[in-house]
DNA sequence: GCTTCTATTTATAACCC
DNA sequence: TGGGTTATAAATAGAAG
């Protein structure tokens, strides 16, 4: 019989937060339904618990994403706020900084996915792997195996025996380190911060003229066959 | 004074849906956060209204990305799953048919903004775009300035001048109707899903074996500055 | 651990300014 | 239209089975 005002805090006994997990998540899930139907509006909730591995969505996963589509459609619109305000440039930094990350997520995956190749020729299993790595693990073995290939057949064609030399090696090198690798890692914040503001102004380009830039090379997913509809995430 | 028990539906008065609105969002974001910290767990809402353009969000931006980044791997995880069960191959089909209609969407767009780009010819404003269409407006124009560049530089190495007309022609022609475009959409559903379940059921690669599929084009996004952290929607 | 059962707190519909 | 008030409905903490 509620004693007390619920004191706002992380609950330390474990059966009793797991209670109360279950009851508020029915009742906040009620709300939102509730909300949604009472005044006509899109709205979804995700919970992630520790009780289950998939999280409960709110009205399902269509619905959800119909939802994530349009919210990850916001920050677009925002830009065009800004455009016209003082913060333009320093959005087109961070844009620019965000680029750069992607690209070296990319490198380091890739990197990654190396390393675990040469751990598996090394006898470790596959077991820990997620389809994601196993997609990506496959397209690095693939690349690898194009230049074996390419070599190979270099080689037939009368080049010398180092190619053939080079094959081998490329299988069992010590795989490279994965690096962070963005630019500036190393130096004070004051410092970086300069260079991040003075560096390359000019090129801010708003509104037209990219050339073939829509041609992306996109690591760690799109190659594998998503269940996730595209056409809410493009 | 809460006279009724408010039965649950549409709000037809308009002031006292949104007024509903106001108190149940306040109420329902109070709920999330409570239970977020009462019970130490991962939890965003994200709630669409038409009294603001941009969504509620619980907790902010960058917490519900977090949330968001889980939920978008979750379906992987299910994929890995199902494929040791019977549904594996009729996913596959799902799986193909989300990236032919994404193929199509991406085609679609490009005329949705050819048409655009002929009614600006013919005086409409640019007013009503929003960001992602002023973009892909560009693009358009982009692909089609370097068209007719391209005829140009061939009228001026001699060619005959009907290049040059045709150049006009591409400003001034009717522009392709925007269509759905997807195979068997005047079918009945019976043809159609008998094709469907029967038609290239070879095809179905499991794991390794992407060759380039890596390289993609994605229409309406990725080619802007985009301040979503692409680590998140990688 | 899970229900079911209240006492109590909390949310909020209707009202008012 | 928006912000406060209040009576009532709804949610739920804690206990018990």
């Amino acid at each position: 019989m509620t004693r007390k005002k619920v004191k706002l805090a992380f609950i330390t006994n474990d059966s009793a937060r797991k209670a109360t997990f279950k009851k508020r998540k029915k009742g906040l899930m009620k709300k939102v339904s509730e909300l949604s139907t009472l005044c006509g509006i899109d709205a979804c909730a995700i919970i992630y618990s520790p009780y289950e591995n998939q999280p409960e969505v709110w009205p399902n996963t269509m619905g959800a994403q119909h939802v994530l589509a349009e919210f990850k459609r916001m920050p677009e619109m925002e830009q065009s706020k800004k455009m016209v305000n003082q913060e333009s440039f320093i959005r087109q930094r961070i844009a620019k900084a965000s680029e750069q990350l992607k690209k070296q997520s990319k490198e380091n995956r890739e990197k990654e996915m190396t390393e675990v190749m040469y751990q598996c020729l090394a006898g470790k299993g596959l077991q820990n792997l997620n389809l994601g790595d196993l997609n990506d693990l496959g397209w690095v073995v693939d690349q690898n195996l194009k230049e074996i290939n390419k070599r190979i057949e270099a080689f037939k064609k009368g080049a010398s025996t180092s190619s053939s030399a080079a094959v081998v090696s490329l299988a069992v090198a010590p795989p490279p380190v994965v690096e962070l690798g963005l630019e500036g890692m190393q130096r004070t914040q004051t410092e970086w911060f300069n260079d991040w503001m003075n560096n390359n102004t000019s090129e801010q380009q708003i509104g037209f003229g990219h050339g073939d830039e829509m041609i992306m090379h996109n690591f760690s997913d799109n190659h594998n066959t998503n269940v996730w509809p595209n056409a809410f995430f493009p």
